[in-house]
DNA sequence: TAGTGGTCTAGACCACATT
DNA sequence: ATGTGGTCTAGACCACTAC
């Protein structure tokens, strides 16, 4: 790694703050890396050495250098060294709603609350949801329109605590992950399943499709930071218009 | 956690092993977890305390605890505790090969290799590859067969010098990513794209599907553990008996 | 106030790859 | 033989939670 991308780590590191240091230190060196002042194939030099000129300890320079590897923009040889393999930030498998995710791609959709209610939730719901039978939950449709194109049918159940104050106006404004974000809920995980079939005549109403379009169907239980299920979705998409693209790591 | 498991795990860690301790930790307290001896709800103990007992240091207590909670085992609060918040593995997202997923829940699959040559690589291939143009590769064509059912045509170019030596017996009976490991290729990532459409004449010929059949179709690039792109795979399902499940976590 | 996890340090020794 | 990353230690202080 050249001197000034040294220094210009050195500068940005703030011991006030109260964001980590390897997290920073992450953060600076993903900058480094996407913007080209550490170039594809460049090597970090040794790990003791850094922690030295960067007045930071080892361990906290492999934390923050862990991070990167685990993106896959860093790999690590013993033996051998650290090199930048990548230079672009691998987009991350996202838990984020189609809406937060046509945004960041700087389209604007927009969305029709189809129905939105307090239903009693069927057996299904209530086992993935970890609700006894008969509970209460939200339940969302909602259809998903691009340049003037229907995208997606969004089917939603929510457990009722998190849910009950959500309107159809904040609905149409925001994307629901945004929604269940303001009000605390940090998603973790979710099992995802992904299928694909012919439009029902439902479905081709919904999203304007001819009888006998192909649609991707996807089916997720999602989970919050304790553990705890929250939502479960199932969206039919045009499959016309629509890949889902994602990122493996590690397998 | 009840006094037993601590003293199970105290017996199972084995400090000549050449298996780091952290691993060896996390792997008893995964068990420990999905076979019930520490339930869904327990907490753990402190950290301070846990290493204690352990004869080991905070820090590596806390890399085996990080690794359960990255797998939504486990949870931790400040303040508060770690705690048991699921008793089944979360099964990983994963890079294997429809072969090996296949096998894991114990169905016998029989493969048939349509095509397998050494061809010039057409632009699109060559670039996901980081080959120049013009660059020969092995390409592969095979179907995939459970229980006397088609399921699968699977199409993949690889480097030429990762995979000249594949011969059509070994694609019959071993999945291509096992066969891929046996020659040193340790996967690190893939890039997926997933989509649906409606069978061609072609697919549905391969898959014996019926006229406007829906398909389930991807398209990956794997790069390896030295972040170089190894190889492309253009997989067809029949969207009637093949759904994909993953889970997403930390989004 | 007491207890918990979150971060950080300054070393040590080991395994592996290269020369 | 040298240099690299991989693991591990025994502390320290801080931030947050619950009482």
């Amino acid at each position: 790694m050249i001197e000034s991308v040294i220094s210009d780590i050195n500068r940005a590191m703030d011991r006030t703050s109260p964001v980590p240091l390897y997290f920073q230190l992450a953060g600076e060196l993903q900058r480094a890396i996407s913007d080209g002042r550490l170039p594809k194939g460049d090597f970090l030099g040794n790990e003791v050495d850094l922690a030295d000129r960067w007045q930071i300890s080892r361990p906290t320079v492999r934390r923050a250098i862990k991070e990167l590897v685990d993106q896959g923009l860093l790999v690590r040889q013993r033996g051998v060294g650290t090199q930048v393999v990548s230079d672009h930030i691998r987009r991350r498998v996202t838990l984020m709603s189609l809406h937060d995710d046509l945004e960041a791609q700087g389209r604007a959709p927009t969305t029709t609350v189809l129905t939105h209610e307090v239903v009693v939730a069927d057996a299904g719901i209530a086992a993935s949801l970890n609700l006894a039978p008969g509970s209460k939950v939200v339940h969302i449709e909602r259809c998903r329109t691009v340049d003037g194109r229907r995208l997606a049918i969004l089917r939603n159940w929510i457990t009722l605590d998190t849910a009950s104050d959500i309107t159809p106006a904040q609905l149409r404004g925001s994307g629901l992950y945004a929604l269940l974000r303001a009000r605390g809920v940090r998603p973790h995980s979710a099992e995802l399943e992904i299928g694909a079939r012919i439009a029902t005549p439902t479905d081709a109403a919904l999203l304007d499709l001819p009888v006998g379009a192909a649609v991707l169907t996807t089916r997720r239980v999602m989970q919050d930071s304790s553990g705890q299920p929250v939502e479960v979705g199932s969206h039919i998409y045009d499959a016309s218009s629509y890949t889902i693209e994602t990122n493996v790591l590690s397998g």
